[in-house]
DNA sequence: TTCGTTTATGATAACGTTATCATAGCAGCA
DNA sequence: TGCTGCTATGATAACGTTATCATAAACGAA
């Protein structure tokens, strides 16, 4: 039998040498949030705060008994631990911030989709932020996720702007930048290059014989990666210059993409190809295709890069390049998980390379 | 001129009294966390903890000379405010919680985005997480949530066990539902009735004449409220049963809606409209019925719900129901600011009401 | 001059939890 | 018998911030 000894749940609040000793500093008030702590639910099973505490977190160390007693109390009194106490304490808050250039754009949302799987696995949470593109909103939102105190941090994107690297980096937790590939990552990266993913597509497109090929793209790192490989491919294959459309702004829509086709279907000479930096814009151009009577691919060939479900349903099925969305979000939140737990993984650097998917359209 | 005295930066640490006292409980380690701390600030600005603090928070407070040295060693420092302390001792976290049945569907994120705008306007922070269409999950989710003691909670969707709905009363916080109608929100509601929108669109095909009118849905509360009025609609006027087609699975595809148009055409005999209870599904039957050489509207009208951007651009245009996601989830946004803000909002209920966008497909 | 008010700053306690050490009782063992 | 180690529990301090009250100096009004 081991020690039973009379137990005080804390008797900070209520003590009678209050009043008598002349007090500074906060007065005891009635608790405004009325929610139960760990000392409401000690004091209804007659037992101490720690060994609740302890008998929520590591239930083998508490006796079944004790156990039984405390959790009665719990399911009675509806307590919910405090995540805020326990982050500032155990200097763990089992959050997981991911900052997202745009919550408007499905294909990001699916690596956040992924992210959540692959983070609540492990009980931790997901706090989320968008930038709209911008470096300075990045920084800022950087720097607010950051007075959360994180575990870990999962960026869409490469962080360019240095001070936001050095700021991460001094952050001392493990950072995974995704949909991209560096060799000089702040810490993890998971991606795939998109130069290498524009070269890929360029070139395929050549194999098929296309020579007047039109990039369409955004300002925005992303798209522009894709763009020089389109440029670097052409220049292998000794055909100059190329020519990129870009849209008005990201996110890219259906209509923008329709728009751009509906001008390069004016273009004289008429290019053989387009090449579409998204397959929302791809998209987009099929349908605008169609509607001017442009038979693809006989007359022009078109391709996309995301992979996205309507590109497989979608008549010419659309040529794209597979990008692992999902999964990419899913491998984030694994190495930020095996980080957690301490593993120092030799492998910085996953890049899940680039895979053309041969359809119809081009 | 105010007070000067000398101060110190709470010495709680290091102090030389240790040692010479029997100490029990945590001893004094180096902080494993080397993010500096409102005492850091303080020591090298040379003023006190509390005068930091207020600083940051009501500037106007301290006098320009004295700020300027906070300011200098914020920076130097890179000093980040921790704000589970914050939240610990002002009860105020900063976040808002949002619950979302999927992240796989583009509209709910839609509403997401809403909120994220309309909640880091005023500096809170949002965080997230899916239930995967499960009660049980939304149960285990909200808990989990609710540890975190969120400022606001939003919900896609309305939360229909009732164990959970007490769980949110419970906590005290403002609560937002939406994406559906009901006349007894937990706290707020900011939506509009499915059942109706249902309603609507079958009214609006009957009145185009159409008579053979199939329903495709999901084995999801939403698409099941919308299939009750298209039912209700068909009944009015005086047509027996109605027929629905199931998806296998929410979240709904293009892929599943071209399944299911197939299947559809096959019928005899063929109905002359088709009402998808999403965009994306309808936007497959359109894909299917061009595929199939099929005349739309002329033949069969097709119908969707949601108001998807590529709705306007499929040809023949979509006609649809519109739903303000982004709407709705800035709009939550904006309720739970006010509430936060002390206001009492009289008008729980927000009905947005169903707009039928009139296209080409029926 | 006196006294109340304002301004700027500080001291202290508290928020609710966990890390660490302490300890009573018991079992096992030589 | 005495020692060691184990089990179950507890006491205390600490995490980093903010709420509250306190106070010195300056200011203003009577």
């Amino acid at each position: 039998m081991p020690a039973k000894r009379p137990n005080r749940y804390s008797e900070r609040r209520g003590n009678d040498w209050m009043g008598k000793v002349k007090r500074r500093g906060r007065p005891i008030r009635p608790r405004p949030d009325n929610a139960p702590s760990l000392e409401d639910v000690a004091r209804r099973a007659g037992t101490s705060i720690i060994t609740v505490s302890r008998a929520l977190r590591q239930p083998d160390k508490v006796r079944p008994e004790t156990r039984a007693r405390i959790t009665e109390a719990v399911e009675a009194l509806g307590y919910i631990p405090n995540l805020a106490a326990s982050s500032l304490v155990s200097r763990r808050s089992g959050i997981i911030a991911v900052v997202v250039p745009t919550l408007g754009n499905s294909t990001f949302v699916d690596t956040l989709h992924g992210l959540s799987d692959g983070v609540t696995a492990t009980g931790r949470q997901l706090l989320v932020g968008d930038t709209g593109y911008s470096e300075t909103a990045e920084h800022a939102l950087i720097t607010a996720l950051a007075g959360r105190r994180p575990d870990g941090i999962a960026i869409v994107g490469l962080v360019r702007n240095p001070r936001t690297r050095t700021l991460l980096s001094s952050l001392g937790v493990p950072v995974v930048e995704t949909w991209d590939m560096t060799d000089d990552p702040i810490d993890h990266v998971v991606g795939f290059s998109n130069t290498e993913a524009g070269r890929a597509m360029t070139r395929y497109l050549l194999d098929k014989g296309r020579r007047r090929i039109i990039f369409v793209g955004a300002h925005e790192p992303r798209s522009r990666a894709r763009e020089a490989g389109y440029r670097s491919a052409l220049q292998d294959a000794g055909l100059s210059g190329g020519t990129t459309f870009f849209t008005e702004e990201p996110p890219s829509s259906f209509g923008e993409g329709r728009r751009l086709m509906h001008r390069i279907a004016n273009l004289d000479p008429r290019p053989d190809a387009v090449f579409f930096s998204t397959d929302v814009l791809a998209v987009g151009g099929i349908i605008e295709c169609q509607h001017l009577g442009i038979e693809v691919p006989r007359e022009i060939a078109i391709a996309g890069l995301g992979d996205l479900e309507i590109g497989r349903s979608i008549v010419p099925t659309l040529t794209t390049v597979q990008i692992p969305s999902y999964q990419m979000g899913r491998r984030a939140a694994e190495i930020l998980s095996q980080r957690l737990e301490g593993a120092e993984l030799t492998q910085k650097i996953v890049d899940f390379g680039v895979n053309i998917i041969a359809r119809d359209s081009a």
